[in-house]
DNA sequence: CATGAATGAGACTTCATTCAT
DNA sequence: CATGAATGAAGTCTCATTCAT
């Protein structure tokens, strides 16, 4: 399932996602994605079957990048971890991040809408046992449901990167991030 | 700045929400428009001078659905009216609710941002007095710095419409809103 | 099912013909029709939804064209009457009979081979009528199976309109079609 | 003029009659025909200079093929062998026989109906040939004019081969063959 | 004997818009 | 209020072909 990438079909993907980031997917066609790489629209169609392809090419870097933290996290640690990991990503490469939260920026498109749609349910379950670990840890608070907590941890962290996303890397980024995993778990935990 | 719109024209306004809701932005066309209403393209161009000022048109729409609550609401009282308010507008046209968290949609047409980042500010500055009101009334804890406390409370309630709509509708909506609304105020509040 | 078509409709249709006629199916292009009329290759989009739609209209010409014999004739006679409409629709218009008899020609289109193969089966089953009255009339000779005679009768006619438009017009089809019309009853009557 | 033709054009020359078979004409690309053959495009102008080049090759296989009955048949006998030889060679090979009858696939390729055109003179010349044997022989009537005789009789096998093609083979060529033969034999006859 | 990369032309189609009626 | 007819730009994609390696 995992396709390895040429290089130059890498290339493309990268210019693809600068399109995306910065007028939206509506800027991504193949002609703009030709002339940025110098070509005519005719090769890109020799290193990809098609468009679709491409696009899903660039969802699936996501694929990865997203879930997996280091084994040996637990609780939660694992959900600052996997939090911190994913503003990291966003700051390593905005233009991917811009997209990655983005998930209506697809609508339209089911096939990348499936794909996106197993991404976040794996990456929900990854949480949820987090969160499972850390309630019986005794870290946070044993009376708020799990899909409630999930919105209550992610949700935060959504709205902060699209704020930054927005606002053009106007802020800290980490400085917020800081001061949001302070206050969450400050608030979660059981006894204050 | 507020244009009365004519019966007609509001009709082209629900059609076209429709339309985004179904498919995405990229499914708003004029003709698939037209075609809905049972008239040609050009028959439009009668009610509406450009296609952009038919998406205004939409978005204007949110306009003070979003805002005003009701005056004599203050503190966290008011804001559990807000986030109510919100879902209910979601359950109301569900269509329009889901244009309305995406602001993503409107990528690459700057005239529309502009309107949606006019309106996200008003929201932020009506939320952050009542969360500062609430602060003062001892209702919620003092040492959450204002934007922190944005998102914790704002993120949750936007991924949990986001969810609703993503999953068509496949959960009940006031139900799990009832769930994070206690959780936020238990959480939220000084003294535990 | 029948969709009766607007002027200008039948003038695209027309334009296509013509095309067919002169250089196959591979010449019959949007930009090549549409240099043809005078417009853009879009405005024909405004008429025809598909290109596949004018092809269909293009074929369906001949419903109605090919089958319907005078009612009151009968046996050998309408057997005749049928072969003589036919050479006279291809005098009449040389373009639409080159495609008429050259199924082949739409090989790969799906759509339009059902459309011809419906066509070709009402045919068939008209004129098997005919030869089952012309037997029981004593008119041709009763022990040749009646898929033979179907062959035996729409081969030769088949070719000879072929041969005409092979040669373009090159000799006399009315002529060539009067001896083939004797020499085919001589043959086929069952006393001699 | 008989270019005698490598292994490995002939390996080509057989995949691009299986596409033809299968599609139309409009199914032999370079790049169909490269992917049948697991090659690139470019590798298949190692072997051809042209497209072109390539459906010569592909006609001038039916050369030879078509024409020669054993030298020592004459008259009716000949005529017979000739039909016959030619339903067996669409049993043997589908795929060139129903591109064989089908002269109009090539319509706009001027070089290829060029070939095509020739060689049905070639055929056209040894069918009257046989027929004046057939005729002196006192084989078959005497009245019938030589074109005619020969549509009436090429005609009909034309269109039992199409048939056959068109149905998938969905019956039994060699039985309607034998059919066909035996009836035109008998009406063909002087004495009745 | 073949691949990797590209090109230029042209295919079908959709889009927003205009204009006369 | 609306239609009928058109346009020009742009979109995705396919095709035959070339050239360096």
């Amino acid at each position: 399932m995992e396709k390895k990438l040429t290089k130059r079909q890498n290339e493309i993907v990268d210019a693809a996602l600068h399109l995306i980031a910065e007028n939206g997917m509506g800027n991504l066609t193949i002609r703009h994605l030709s002339r940025r790489l110098n070509v005519t629209d005719a090769a890109l169609y020799y290193h990809f079957h098609d468009k679709l392809e491409i696009i899903q090419a660039l969802v699936s870097r996501f694929e990865g990048e997203v879930d997996s933290i280091g084994e040996d996290l637990h609780g939660w640690a694992a959900v600052e971890a996997a939090l911190v990991r994913r503003t990291e990503l966003v700051l390593a490469s905005p233009d991917l991040a811009r997209v990655l939260f983005a998930e209506e920026v697809f609508q339209g498109e089911p096939e990348v809408e499936k794909l996106l749609y197993g991404m976040m349910k794996r990456h929900r379950e990854i949480m949820l046992r987090y969160f499972s670990e850390a309630r019986e840890a005794g870290e946070i608070s044993p009376d708020i449901p799990p899909d409630t907590l999930f919105r209550m941890v992610i949700g935060p962290i959504r709205l902060l990167i699209k704020q930054w996303g927005m606002s053009g890397g106007g802020f800290d980024l980490r400085l917020e991030r800081g001061k949001l995993l302070t206050s969450l778990k400050t608030v979660l935990s059981k006894n204050k």
